[in-house]
DNA sequence: CTGGTACAATTCATATATGGATAATTCACT
DNA sequence: AGTGAATTATCCATATATGAATTGTACCAG
């Protein structure tokens, strides 16, 4: 990412307004910074995401387990589940029970870059976060969620 | 967006761990919940940031004006403005005070699309925000503040 | 069993975003 | 003035993300 020119006033604006963009800036500069340290171990992000949900399931799970609305939708799944096959960290099984779906596998040598991964990217957000107090994190974890509540119920009309 | 197959349970894991996906998780719906939105104004939530940008600014602008990190780096400026070209909403002038840059400036069509989107999404913000308190708000507003602040600090070592 | 419907994965077109080149231009320094 | 560094926009390759269309498969109603 290159540096600002002449970065705009963050903080004008109505609340509304500055939340939109102080959500979209954090996300921007959150997500490039963990980027960044990760690339040392040839993940994104997204694909460290990718891994941790395989691994945490447990057993191999379809393409469709992964577009979860965050890190991907349905037909990015595929694409991505393409590249980290094509890297070698996970394969493709037919499904038995169904022949309309895939399953896919984590491999040792996805597993053992999940691993490095996990531990970069844990080390660097306690690293960012170990400033907030308690009552600072319990805020914060409450505007989170009060928000993501909102957005919900608003996403249902 | 596809709907979930499963959704994981976002609030398990460390609090920083939750942080990181809530954050993704509240970035990418907000995104797309307005971007759905826009869709009827023939805009995206970054054409949007563009040409609000250009209109505060009240003058014509250079493309790294608008490389403020956060809706777009420095190359991805240059195609930005191509499709809005495209579309009529800016046009490119020559400098003549430096001829490396170009400067970008509003079109009356531009100016137009813009007071349409713009509406569309402080409507959508506030109907979505509505519900927060006063001290909902204050709270929400000091938790990104502070975490854009530590976010800041890590950044430079 | 058959025909229609639903669903899973994929492919395609397009938009967004980054980093690494490059060419043209300007600037800084001698 | 002239050389070398810095800057500006652009181009390229690649990754990420979405929606629409397609293909193959499963399932259900009659």
């Amino acid at each position: 990412m290159n540096k600002a020119c002449e970065p705009p006033d963050w903080q004008s604006g109505t609340f509304e307004q500055r939340f939109f963009i102080n959500l979209m800036r954090l996300n921007r500069l959150l997500y490039h910074h963990i980027d960044q340290h990760l690339r040392a171990h040839r993940l994104s992000p997204a694909q460290l995401w990718f891994l941790k949900r395989l691994h945490d399931a447990g057993t191999p799970q379809p393409i469709s387990y992964f577009a979860d609305g965050v890190f991907s939708s349905r037909s990015n799944a595929t694409q991505m589940i393409d590249r980290l096959q094509a890297e070698g960290l996970v394969r493709r099984l037919s499904n038995r029970k169904d022949r309309r779906s895939v399953l896919v596998q984590l491999t040792d040598a996805g597993l053992q870059r999940l691993c490095d991964g996990r531990e970069c990217q844990e080390a660097l957000l306690e690293a960012l976060l170990e400033p907030l107090t308690a009552a600072e994190r319990d805020a914060t974890r409450r505007a989170f969620e009060r928000v993501l509540q909102l957005l919900q119920s608003q996403a249902a009309k």
